[in-house]
DNA sequence: CCCTTCTATGAATCGTGCT
DNA sequence: CAGCACGATTCATAGAAGG
């Protein structure tokens, strides 16, 4: 009996309406706020800086992409410390990010009161060049920890310590959308027929990978375009898992 | 015309008597004083820490592990600014690091006077899992960036975003002992020809590395015994290479 | 239907030149 | 001079097109 809900809305005011201790696992990919070496250019519409010159898809935007590094740890801490709330103790949290706020992410993570215990690279081989002389930047991470203590979970099993795999057009319903096998591996730290919380949901990838691993799914999404499309996706997943 | 240097002695005190701009890319490995969650833990001795129970190899110990967060950023803040004199403008700068200090790592390379620019991330498939229900944190990570601007060189082409490789025993000569594939992988970021300063050389991998693809080396190791392997293995290299 | 060839693209980065 | 817009660059991979 897999079930999903999902909300159109802010992501804090949203949080607040959830009670104490009812979901067991957070896992989101908020916006990045990264995008370029000084403040200027980070404030420069998503759309601007992650689509490159000639490209032809039509993303729609999202906001909340556009803070300077000291609002943007704040702002996650403050979330979290709410997602924190809703979650139970033990409940595992996982938070995506780019090598630039990587730091930003471990402090707020911890600030909010969670232990962070690890690190997940995803790698992407087909990532672009930097330029010559330089390493590639072709990795995403996913910073992970958990409420208090984390005793053993046999039946979650052993987890792997990266995951491979390059975007496919196909498989992007967002500018900023992961690829759902990393996500099903990603859902899998929450138990069996658990509750997974994103207050991010985007395109509702990590809500598809929860019901498709045969976890529960509760998210909140601002933009009312993404929202239709993570609905009907959802909607799909739940289908796709019946048959 | 490979060549050479090799002092037994403490890294900064050894810096100092290095002259200013006479380096061309710093690239180095040092202690972590990761290993537990409490800083009663971490000042363990590295035996104790990095053996696993049952374990017959006897690596020699190593000193400057046992700080404690603040003071062990500000340790690298200290030494790497004194490379950083020592280097000459532009030059590339990376360290090593674990997932537990990543973000110090990075404070320490800006507070430093570096400008960051990437994370290389250092797969180990045949990692330890943590336990069941947590991800196997079996990654270590090459924190890059370099001193001021950065301009493109044509000369050292385009270079990986990360590189998956186990450890084997033969090829680890040192407690922490990075692979020399691995290491011959990152000194490419120094121009061929160039001189690669390693103030914690331990059993001489960066330095082997460096000869083997065309680069010079000067390195520090406190330790006499490392020092003697890492001297061993360095003159190996330059048999090796005229061959 | 399978294999080969070709084309499109990415949470990018830098240097240049204009305002 | 500082700030910002724009073009050039790169290659592994997916996916389409062609044989």
């Amino acid at each position: 009996m897999s079930s999903f809900q999902l909300h159109q809305g802010e992501a804090l005011s949203f949080l607040r309406t959830l009670p104490d201790a009812s979901v067991d696992a957070i896992i989101t990919d908020p916006p990045y706020s990264s995008g370029g070496l000084h403040t200027a250019q980070r404030q420069l519409s998503p759309t601007k800086k992650y689509v490159q010159t000639g490209t032809q898809r039509d993303y729609n935007t999202f906001s909340g992409d556009n803070r300077d590094q000291r609002s943007w740890t704040l702002w996650v801490t403050l979330w979290l410390s709410e997602c924190l709330r809703v979650a139970k103790p033990g409940s595992p949290v996982v938070l995506f990010t780019d090598w630039r706020q990587l730091p930003s992410t471990t402090d707020a993570m911890q600030t909010a009161g969670a232990t962070w215990r690890g690190i997940v690279p995803w790698l992407k081989p087909a990532g672009r060049p930097s330029g010559p002389g330089r390493f590639r930047n072709g990795a995403e991470y996913a910073v992970w920890g958990s409420k208090g203590d984390m005793p053993p979970r046999i039946e979650v099993g052993y987890l792997p310590g990266y995951h491979v795999e390059s975007i496919r057009q196909s498989d992007k319903h967002h500018v900023t959308g992961k690829p759902t096998e990393l996500m099903r591996t990603m859902v899998k730290v929450c138990s069996p027929g658990g509750v997974i919380l994103d207050p991010f949901a985007g395109s509702g990838t990590t809500g598809v990978a929860a019901l498709l691993e045969g976890r529960q799914f509760i998210g909140a999404e601002l933009d009312p375009t993404n929202c239709d499309i993570a609905m009907q996706r959802l909607a799909d997943a739940i289908t796709q898992k019946k048959e």
